[in-house]
DNA sequence: CACTCTCGTAACATATAGCGTTGCATGAGA
DNA sequence: TCTCATGCAACGCTATATGTTACGAGAGTG
């Protein structure tokens, strides 16, 4: 299967909200990311329902950041996401009566927990107001402009 | 995309290839994994070219282990498999435009890019032998046949 | 009220990758 | 010559991320 850009593509999106006061549509935010509205919701339904954004309907209507961007950390987008997995391979069986693949199941397991454990500390430690920040003082370095509409020509 | 489980398949079938003595036919491993044959040649088939085991065709023939149980690691298997992806999940984008997104790619990458070194490096850390004394340990803790035929009632 | 905008959601299509299966060719031993 | 076993191509199946279309519901505008 094709490698899950979700969290990727999500973060992107929450970026862009952060430097554009009113509301975003979802039409506005797929032109950027090159893809479709509708992949836009879906990925964002999530990220509602745990009261990271807001939406709304009808005109004037769209995203909206709904959290203090310092307390919510890339572990509390990735759970919104839904958990998908993080690491393309696993254990072939969960509970073999083999004894020798519990032996393989053991070591491999433990290094899988390892690197996921990892992956989700490393999470926990990076802010969404962290990213900002970074991004910030990437602009401010390099120049250039904050619109999404600039970044992403129409 | 289903789990990959290659790795943990191939080394549940190199360790019961230590605890026997001759050639291994692919229609016993098979048995073994509760899979095909033809699977299993498929997954072996890099090893051989590796020079990690060795196959004979007909009559007495099957796979025979060609390499230094303690110089072999996981990481030498992993390469030997085509060295799969390890995880799932990944930048939305390469080297995109938008200032955003490279924010983004540049935290998410390192945090993916740690998680991969660890793998790699605890990949590298187990060798063959090292799988097959523990397992030695947890049959003389808990007792058993080492036969892969008793293990795998046909 | 009619119209337009926007989200919410279902339904279906597409692409990829692991896995299973069949068939046949080839080489090795009985 | 027959049987056993690998080598390999060619399918089909399944799961999942992603793309697309269609329609309904709510919210603002004229």
């Amino acid at each position: 299967m094709r490698r899950d850009s979700r969290l990727s593509g999500v973060l992107h999106v929450l970026l862009h909200m952060t430097e554009q006061p009113g509301p975003i549509t979802s039409d506005a935010l797929a032109r950027a990311m090159n893809t479709n509205p509708v992949v836009v919701r879906r990925i964002m339904g999530g990220l509602r329902d745990r009261g990271l954004v807001h939406s709304e309907k009808g005109h004037g209507g769209g995203w909206m950041l709904a959290c203090d961007l310092a307390a919510v950390t890339l572990r509390d987008v990735y759970d919104a996401l839904g958990e998908p997995a993080l690491l393309a391979m696993g254990n072939r069986t969960e509970a073999p009566d083999c004894l020798v693949e519990q032996t393989v199941n053991a070591a491999l397991g433990e290094t899988f927990d390892e690197a996921e454990a990892l992956l989700l500390r490393r999470f926990e430690q990076i802010s969404l107001a962290a990213l900002c920040e970074v991004f910030h003082a990437r602009l401010a370095e390099r120049g250039g402009s904050l619109a999404l509409e600039t970044t992403h020509a129409a």
